[in-house]
DNA sequence: TAGATTGTTAATCGATTAACAATC
DNA sequence: TAGATTGTTAATCGATTAACAATC
């Protein structure tokens, strides 16, 4: 999905940071039930990663840790928080009012993690003027004089596939810094644009693959 | 998301297996444009993958290709159909009718690509009963009987956190082969089950980092 | 046949794991 | 201090890329 694109702004490879976001993940669960402090041992224990893997990974970042005791649990919770850069605000806007617009705009880590939902935009005529948690969804046709004034950071396209590129076309132009994509395209974009995308069709084709593979194991043995 | 264990049916790398679906996806596209023939050169192109890659995926499942002439694409595309079981039926159930399940209940990828809906589950009684595509959302009490009968493939959870696990637990009591996870957990399950996680807030948290770097390098320069 | 392009082996690169000295 | 555990370097493993002989 581009990512080699995406590491040219550090030296942190793209296998490190997508482990940040379970990291952050356990690191609240285990202060949510009180634990005070972690060593790398226990963390693989839950996480499944290699305790040595761990080390490596938060040493990528800095010396959190402290020898003969392990990780301070809130601490070090804090820090991928800020690595994540998940104490700032992000700007956004979804286009597509389906069901998976929708959905991300209802979802609590979405709205709970600094990520705010400027508008929300579609192109049917039944659904525009629409309410949705506070937004009137707005005609398409709009997104360019909204942005312009909005200073978006992350365009949400959701969008059908055959409307996707036009709609990233349209945010680049509004000078948009990354893209959420849930269309099941590659979307062309200039390099400095960070695009993530959910290929949910990739993801049930792969477990469509590993059905086959257990029953022609099964059939085999 | 628990790769290494997914690996045990054959000795394909999941690195190659997650190619599989934007191959098939972009060799539609291509037969789709009345494109006949293609070389792994002019599939770099298109992909972004390198030609040597192409060649080496290609020739862990057989020699699709001919010296000198390249690939056809009609058969490379049926041969990955096949590759990927996409050339079979699974059948899948849906637990929780809200956004997330109702946006896979209605995604075409998902109806024209052999995957049978045999029913959607909720809690709330506020939409069991109502109608989903023909579907009657049931009462989650009612899986255990339903699933008995049923003989699913593919457990589809679109359920809040709290309630994945628990979910999770009945189709693996009720012999899911594979479980399609939206629920921002890592599910404990046996080891002969799939299980296939989309983690929206991981994928978010990523651009979110990127974002981040971004702006420092941005001001760093 | 000559040219093109695959299939496949070897070389390189990067990521993971192991080991252990540093140090709390 | 002794024990525990990190931070970090070195070794291993696996995936990607390069090269080229085979062959259509």
């Amino acid at each position: 999905m581009g990512e080699e694109r995406l590491e040219r702004f550090s030296n942190i490879s793209m296998a490190v940071v997508r482990r940040l976001p379970k990291y952050h993940r356990y690191l609240k669960e285990l202060m949510s039930n009180g634990v005070k402090r972690i060593s790398s041992q226990e963390l693989s224990n839950i996480t499944g990663f290699t305790a040595s893997q761990i080390r490596q990974d938060l040493n990528c970042f800095g010396g959190f840790g402290q020898q003969g005791y392990g990780y301070n649990v809130t601490d070090l919770y804090a820090e991928i928080t800020r690595i994540l850069g998940l104490d700032k605000t992000y700007r956004t806007v979804i286009v597509g009012a389906g069901n998976v617009g929708r959905a991300i705009a209802n979802y609590t880590f979405f709205r709970d993690s600094g990520f705010e939902l400027q508008g929300i935009f579609d192109v049917d005529p039944t659904v525009i003027g629409e309410d949705l948690l506070g937004h009137t969804i707005l005609s398409l046709e709009n997104i360019e004089l909204f942005m312009k004034e909005g200073q978006t950071d992350i365009g949400i396209i959701c969008t059908p596939k055959d409307q996707s590129q036009l709609v990233a076309d349209k945010m680049v132009l509004c000078g948009i810094k990354a893209i959420w994509n849930f269309a099941p395209i590659d979307l062309r974009v200039p390099n400095d644009v960070i695009v993530e995308n959910v290929h949910l069709s990739e993801s049930l084709f792969t477990i469509s693959y590993l059905l086959k593979e257990a029953e022609e194991s099964e059939r085999s043995r």
